[in-house]
DNA sequence: CCAATAGTGTCTCTAAGACAGTATGTT
DNA sequence: AACATACTGTCTTAGAGACACTATTGG
């Protein structure tokens, strides 16, 4: 019982796939790396797990530290990173999460940082992919596809949405995250019928007919996802 | 760019939850720790990473060591656990893990093990609950979180049917994970028309009248779980 | 023959998906 | 007036769920 172990300890770090909506394009945001391992390559932010916080806190300490980005909400599981080898320095294991950041975010970082939000097409087509420092890759399609299961499963727009939005940018987020198109009418019969909605008043400034606004109904929005209500449109 | 860190490591250990399914109840593997701290009490399965090893093989292996049990498949995550304080012995942090055992494997356990077969009500019961180590109560209760989503979302027959099994078997199962009941003529409907069970020849031994046999079609299994077909009873 | 379990078919209802035209604002 | 975008309703089809009786074996 006492505090020290005949293993030896590997360094553990928390790296963050941050995903935004912009210009109806799924987007992550990555850093170009200012040190080695790895220098000049793109990498997830992140970065060593400090004694007495969590690593789901370091994740989102070193996500605001290095990029200027505020993390909406509490970052999901993305696995558990302890391949040998993974790192050269020696032996690194990552907790890695994922999350939304509202687009509002998305002009509103620290301009001195490094930080760069690529689309998600761009950061896993060749040859960027290639640049990926680590093993930066794997970590960012399986929070892809762990996002894509959360998107199916349960309204998703808390997470990414402005506070007061119209249905056709509703769609759009919906558009991009699962790289699919949706009729309209069904989308708006399917969105409407969740009652998650609140009719908000204004209208939309816009250059043609204005559209009506809406924001989410937290307390109707967290019962539907306690419920564990399935959500195919 | 040195192997040493300014930053202090924590000591990474790894957890397994092992489900299955015995005499229509769902059950879980629970070993009585011999060693202080929590000398006495019940907990997962699990211990320390090794330099070299994923956290996953350790899961593995530790789950093997310690109970005897073998893991049909490949364990899936169940979160990173961090929260200071969980461990008395210092900076301990643990990546859980969860998986399904075969209901042969309930009676094939070493027998000088600690290990042994509670089930999922008593476990996470009151007084029981009490009586388990560090902050296992709440991985286990994560780990049932997913394997229902599991469940609701593929077949997860493979996992906890022996090779060859009856159709009133497999519902059973489901009910047992699931905690609900099934109409029979509607869990064969469903189960028959995801066309992932091949009609084994020959019939049950039984006392009344023998049930066809059936096992899974591995190929249009994996089929099924690739394209995320859901799965809803 | 009786007990026990295996096995089978229909109806209803809900929800997803396909589909085209009208309404309301700006320039 | 022309243009751009917002907004709306019906039909078809697939699948979930409720429901009760017959078939086959062992004792």
């Amino acid at each position: 019982m006492s505090s020290t172990y005949k293993y030896q300890r590997p360094a553990l770090t928390a790296d963050c796939v941050l995903f935004t909506v912009d210009g109806g394009a799924l987007k992550v945001l990555l850093v170009r790396r200012g040190r080695e391992p790895y220098k000049g390559k793109l990498a997830l932010p992140g970065g060593f797990v400090k004694r007495g916080e969590t690593a789901v806190a370091a994740a989102i300490r070193e996500s605001r530290e290095e990029t200027g980005y505020g993390i909406a909400e509490r970052p999901e599981d993305c696995g558990i990173w302890s391949e040998p080898g993974r790192d050269p320095r020696g032996w690194v294991v990552s907790a890695a999460f994922w999350s939304f950041v509202p687009p509002e975010a998305v002009t509103g970082g620290s301009d001195a940082s490094a930080a760069l939000w690529v689309t998600f097409d761009e950061a896993t087509d060749e040859p960027a992919a290639d640049e990926m420092a680590f093993d930066h890759i794997d970590i960012l399609w399986e929070a892809y596809r762990r996002l894509t299961i959360s998107a199916r499963s349960g309204p998703i727009g808390f997470r990414l949405m402005p506070s007061v939005f119209t249905l056709t940018q509703l769609q759009e987020v919906y558009e991009a995250v699962l790289f699919r198109k949706f009729d309209k009418r069904n989308f708006r019969r399917k969105i409407l019928g969740l009652g998650v909605l609140r009719r908000e008043n204004g209208k939309q400034k816009g250059h043609q007919r204005p559209a009506a606004l809406y924001s989410f109904d937290h307390e109707k929005y967290e019962n539907l996802r306690s419920k564990g209500i399935g959500f195919e449109i």
